[in-house]
DNA sequence: TTTCCCATGTAAAATGTTACATGATTTA
DNA sequence: TAAATCATGTAACATTTTACATGGGAAA
């Protein structure tokens, strides 16, 4: 229950059709709220129904037609209202963890093939690990200068950043304790 | 896809009934897997048509019957492929951030209640650790004596530990912020 | 005597994923 | 000339959540 929000957070940020909004969850919010294409059309249609955002048909002669979506008043009230309800608790879904705890009824087989995989699981956080301090360079070169949304972007930004760096220290506790286990 | 893989790990940790299961999901497993009794049974089901567990009825007199359940050797064929398999992306699903961004759409008083909000939700990863800590003293009193599932409990357990000391320096990150903007 | 714990489920609704479908434009 | 990008969707399926349902035993 709250794709819609992270869709109207993202329109108010930008408004923009639900190419571009898919394209956002893949790259900005897609950092701490996932969706396909799909779905977002799905919700922006529905979200449509209920007023929540309203569309401008853009022609572009030749590929099919765009539409831009921007916020409405009735969807700006059903935001400020989650907003200032209280935060319901993650529900984690850590699969690598599972497979860790799973190793234990693998033989030193399937645990050499787990640290492959960790490795490469692993250079993947790296990676995004570079491309968020690549963004932070590039989006937040100045932090006097910010205004309140790129302050509380940013602030996202570093919660992402600290995720990265922990994730990749684990990860090194993990190899290390996989490693041990078979010498 | 997977949360048959937890529950096939779960029970050859240790098997047990539904309700076990699903106490197990709360406390431990639920660390990095969440799921509901309905939803365990439901896959518990399915998982025993396509003979990957089996259960042993106990019988308790007055209380309904219990059915203690046991991972088949299907159920164990499927845990290694899975194993072995590439570990998928993660879907992040991080609401308080999506709230963080959202509140650059809000005024000073919605701010000041999602402070209120995030002071609360700082208070409950605080005991989250608080727990950890614990059962990490009790589970894991000495390091050179702890066989191959106890230290792979271990490493995921610390990861747990990790993640949680990481929310709360980024808490305090997002207090400072917050109350950075309306001063 | 009320609440929590044990113990198992059904059913409906919401949410999310995967596969399929189309077709022009731009880049390599 | 092949692949990627832009642009929007439908349909089928799988997963997950929420609400409802039952009932005895133990603890406060």
């Amino acid at each position: 229950m709250a794709l819609e929000h992270a869709i109207l957070v993202s329109l108010l940020e930008q408004p923009g059709s639900g190419y571009e909004l898919a394209r956002r969850f893949e790259r900005s919010i897609g950092r701490f709220w996932t969706a396909t294409h799909q779905q977002i059309y799905h919700v922006l249609k529905r979200m449509e129904t209920d007023g929540w955002v309203t569309a401008v048909e853009i022609g572009q002669g030749g590929r099919p037609d765009k539409r831009s979506w921007s916020v409405a008043a009735p969807g700006r009230d059903v935001l400020t209202a989650w907003l200032r309800a209280p935060v319901q608790p993650e529900a984690v879904r850590h699969e690598l963890a599972v497979k860790i705890r799973g190793a234990a009824f693998d033989d030193a087989g399937g645990r050499a093939a787990l640290i492959t995989e960790v490795e490469r699981y692993r250079a993947t956080h790296e990676d995004t690990l570079d491309r968020y301090l690549t963004g932070e360079r590039r989006d937040f070169p100045d932090a006097g200068t910010l205004d309140t949304g790129q302050r509380l972007q940013h602030v996202v930004l570093r919660g992402g950043i600290a995720y990265e760096r922990m994730v990749l220290d684990w990860l090194d506790d993990v190899l290390a304790t996989l490693r041990g286990l078979d010498r």
